[in-house]
RNA sequence: GGGCACGUGGCUCAAUUGGAUAGAGCGUUGGCCUCCGGAGCCAGAGGUUGUGGGUUCGAAUCCCACCGUGCCCA
C-alpha cells in the first residue's frame, strides 16, 4: 500500500511540476481521526520549494488520482500532513491473504538470501549458563529467526575457548575437589571456581575411577571432563529454550591453523604492529584509534583482541555478507578495537552488526544478587526455567529492548508466573482454538470454509468496527517482521502480538462467532482462523508455544 | 580518573527511529458472565519524559553541561 501511494504521489508531483529531493515516507498515525497512513513530505519539501507546507500538499492532492475502492479521499491536516484513510474492503482483503499464505504469512524475501551469521551466547565452558547469559541467548536466537523469516540464509554460531588460564583454573578446581573426596586436606583458593557443580564433576570422576586419578595433572582429564560435562549442561539448558546452534567454533583452532600468526603478519606488513616493552602492540592511533593496544602480552599470551580479529577474518573468509555479534555490556569496550583492526586490514566492517545487551539485575528477597560464575552466587538459567517455564523466560527477555538495564525480581517472577503477559497472548490463541472446536460441535467445520478448493465464506459480511479493526491489524504483520529485522528488535513483534490479542478479545466480547446466521458465522470463523494463524506465526518466530488449550 | 550505555506514572517497560493529544502490563478504584474459555472486557485515578540550556515548523528521541545507575579499562 505504501508503494502504491508513493508511486501515485510521485506522478502527481510530476504532473503539477514540483520537483523535490526528499523521500516520501509514511507513518501510521496514533490518532484514529488522522487516518491510516500519513506522510510528512510536504513539510520536508516546503523549504526547498519556497512554499507553505499546506500549499505543497494541496497542489499534490489536486493532481492525485487514487482507486476509490481502496482509498478514501485524502485530507490535509495540521501543519501539512497528508492523511489517507483506507476502505473496509481493503482491510478485509487481509483475511484472504492470511488464509492463503497460512504459516508462511509474514515471511518475505527482503534479505534476498543474504548469507548471514549470528554469533551469540559464546560463553566459555567454565560453569552453567546464568540468567545474564539467558538474555543474550534468547535474543540472539530470535534475531536469527527474524532474519530467516525475512529471507536471510542464517547460521547460528557459538564461539568458545577451551584453552587459556580460566580453563586451567577450572581443571585445577576439579582436581582439588577430587583430592578432597579422597580425604586429603586441601587448601582451596578463593579465586578458584566455588560452585557446587565442581564437586559434582569431581564426584563423577571418583565414582568411575576411584582413586586412580590422584596423580593426574589438572590440565589432563580433570579439565577435559569438566569441559565435557559443563558443555553438555549448557546445551541441555539451551535445548530447553529451543535454541540450537549450527556451528560451535573453537577459538583454539585459530591457533592450530596458524590464523593468529597470519593476523600478526598482516598487521606487521601493513606497519600497524610494533614491539615495545616485550609486548606486541596494534598501532591503533595510526588508523584513527585513541590509543595503541596490546595484542600479545610480554608473557607471550595474546590478549582477547588478537583471536577476535582472526575469528572475524574467518567470518569474512567463509563468505558471510552479514555478521551479527551479540555481546553483553561487559564487551562494550572491546569491539571497537577489533573493528578498527579489521577495517585497517581492508575488511568491510559495515557488514558487521554489533548488538550489545545490558545486563539483567537480579533481585531476590529485596536484594541485588551479584552475578559471578567464579563465586557461584548466581542464579542459573536452568533454575529460572524451572520456576517460570521456558515460554515465560523467552518472553520476558524478548519483551524489552536490549538497551535497558532490566530488573528481574525473582520472587515476583515466581509469584506472577500465572499473570505473566505471555499468558495473555497464548490465551487469545487457545480461546480461538476453543471457538473452532465449539463451531465444529455445532456443525460448522473450518474445513467447510475451504471445501472444494475455494473459499466458502463472504468477508464482505463483516461490517462491525471490531471486525474491521482486527483485520486491519492482521495485515501489518509482514511489515512488523521486516521492521524487526531491519532494527534487530524482536520486542516489536511482541508489542504487535499484544495489539492483536487486544483487538481479538474486544471483538470476541462484542460479537458472537457461532450464531444462527450460518453465513455470518462462517465469515467470522474465517476472521478467527486468520487471527489464530498470525498469532501462531508470531509465536513461532519468538520460540513460544501456541497452545490449543490452557 | 577515562570510555560506552541507560534515566519515561508506585513497579516493569513501549513510543512506527525527528511527527499531531507520550502508550501498555502489574498494582490501584468502580462496573461486566443464563450465552462460543472471566487467564477476558469496559470505565477511572496516576506524567513538567533525571535537571538546565541549545538545534527547528515540531524533541522522550539530535547537540552541550550537570546529577544518578550499570558495564569496561588502568
Amino acid at each position: 500500500m505504501k508503494d502504491y501511494l508513493k508511486s501515485k504521489i510521485l506522478s502527481a508531483l510530476e504532473k503539477s511540476g514540483l520537483g523535490i529531493s526528499v523521500d516520501i515516507l509514511f507513518d501510521r498515525p496514533k490518532i484514529e481521526s488522522h487516518g491510516d497512513l500519513s506522510t510528512n513530505f510536504a513539510l520536508l519539501a516546503a523549504k526547498e520549494l519556497k512554499m507553505k507546507p499546506r500549499d505543497v500538499a494541496q497542489k499534490v492532492l489536486d493532481a492525485l488520482e487514487l482507486d476509490p475502492s481502496l482509498v478514501e479521499k485524502p485530507e490535509i491536516a495540521g501543519p501539512g500532513f497528508i492523511n489517507f484513510k483506507f476502505t473496509n474492503k481493503y482491510f478485509l482483503s487481509f483475511i484472504d491473504e492470511v488464509l492463503d499464505k497460512g504459516e508462511n504469512f509474514g515471511r518475505s524475501n527482503a534479505g534476498a538470501g543474504k548469507k548471514t551469521q549470528v554469533e551469540f551466547v559464546s560463553a566459555n565452558p567454565t560453569g552453567p549458563l546464568t540468567v545474564g547469559h539467558g538474555r543474550g541467548a534468547v535474543f540472539g536466537d530470535t534475531v536469527a529467526s527474524i532474519l530467516q523469516w525475512t529471507g536471510n540464509d542464517v547460521t547460528r554460531e557459538y564461539y568458545f575457548n577451551n584453552a587459556g588460564r580460566q580453563m586451567r583454573v577450572l581443571g585445577d578446581s576439579i582436581r582439588l575437589r577430587y583430592k578432597e573426596i579422597l580425604g586429603e586436606k586441601i587448601d582451596f583458593p578463593d579465586d578458584y571456581y566455588q560452585g557446587e557443580y565442581i564437586r559434582d564433576i569431581a564426584q563423577h570422576l571418583y565414582d568411575e575411577r576411584g582413586d586412580k586419578l590422584k596423580d593426574e595433572p589438572a590440565e589432563g582429564i580433570f579439565k577435559e571432563r569438566a569441559e565435557q560435562e559443563i558443555f553438555d549442561d549448557i546445551k541441555r539448558t539451551l535445548d530447553r529454550l529451543l535454541i540450537k546452534f549450527d556451528v560451535f567454533y573453537n577459538e583454539n583452532s585459530l591457533y592450530e591453523t596458524g590464523k593468529i600468526k597470519e593476523v600478526i603478519a598482516a598487521l606487521e606488513s601493513a606497519e600497524l604492529a610494533y614491539d615495545k616493552d616485550g609486548a606486541k602492540w596494534f598501532k591503533a592511533t595510526a588508523v584513527g584509534g585513541d590509543q595503541d593496544k596490546v595484542i600479545v602480552k610480554s608473557t607471550g599470551e595474546p590478549t582477547y583482541r588478537l583471536p577476535d580479529i582472526a575469528y572475524h577474518i574467518e567470518k569474512f573468509r567463509r563468505g558471510f555478507q552479514l555478521v551479527v555479534d551479540i555481546f553483553g555490556s561487559d564487551h562494550i569496550a572491546t569491539y571497537p578495537d577489533v573493528l578498527l583492526a579489521l577495517k585497517s586490514l581492508g575488511y568491510d566492517t559495515d557488514k558487521v552488526k554489533v548488538l550489545i545487551h545490558q545486563f539483567v539485575t537480579i533481585f531476590q528477597n529485596g536484594e541485588v544478587v551479584k552475578m559471578s560464575t567464579r563465586k557461584a552466587n548466581f542464579i542459573t538459567l536452568d533454575e529460572l526455567i524451572d520456576w517460570v517455564g521456558a515460554d515465560a523466560v523467552r518472553f520476558f527477555f524478548l519483551m524489552r529492548s536490549i538497551g535497558t538495564h532490566l530488573n528481574f525480581d525473582i520472587d515476583l517472577a515466581k509469584k506472577q508466573s500465572e499473570e505473566n503477559p505471555v499468558f495473555y497472548l497464548q490465551y487469545a490463541h487457545a480461546r480461538i482454538a476453543s471457538i473452532i472446536r465449539f463451531a465444529e460441535g455445532e456443525g460448522i467445520s473450518t474445513k467447510d470454509l475451504f471445501a472444494g478448493g475455494k473459499k466458502n465464506f463472504d468477508i464482505t459480511l463483516l461490517k462491525e468496527k471490531e471486525e474491521i479493526e482486527l483485520s486491519k491489524i492482521l495485515g501489518t504483520f509482514p511489515e512488523v517482521v521486516e521492521a524487526a529485522a531491519f532494527t534487530f528488535e524482536p520486542h516489536r513483534i511482541i508489542n504487535y502480538l499484544q495489539e492483536i490479542a487486544e483487538a481479538f478479545h474486544r471483538f470476541y466480547h462484542a460479537h458472537r462467532v457461532v450464531i444462527p446466521d450460518r453465513q455470518l458465522s462462517e465469515s467470522r470463523l474465517a476472521l478467527c482462523l486468520a487471527t489464530k494463524t498470525v498469532l501462531a506465526n508470531g509465536f513461532k518466530i519468538l520460540g513460544i508455544s501456541a497452545p490449543e488449550k490452557m
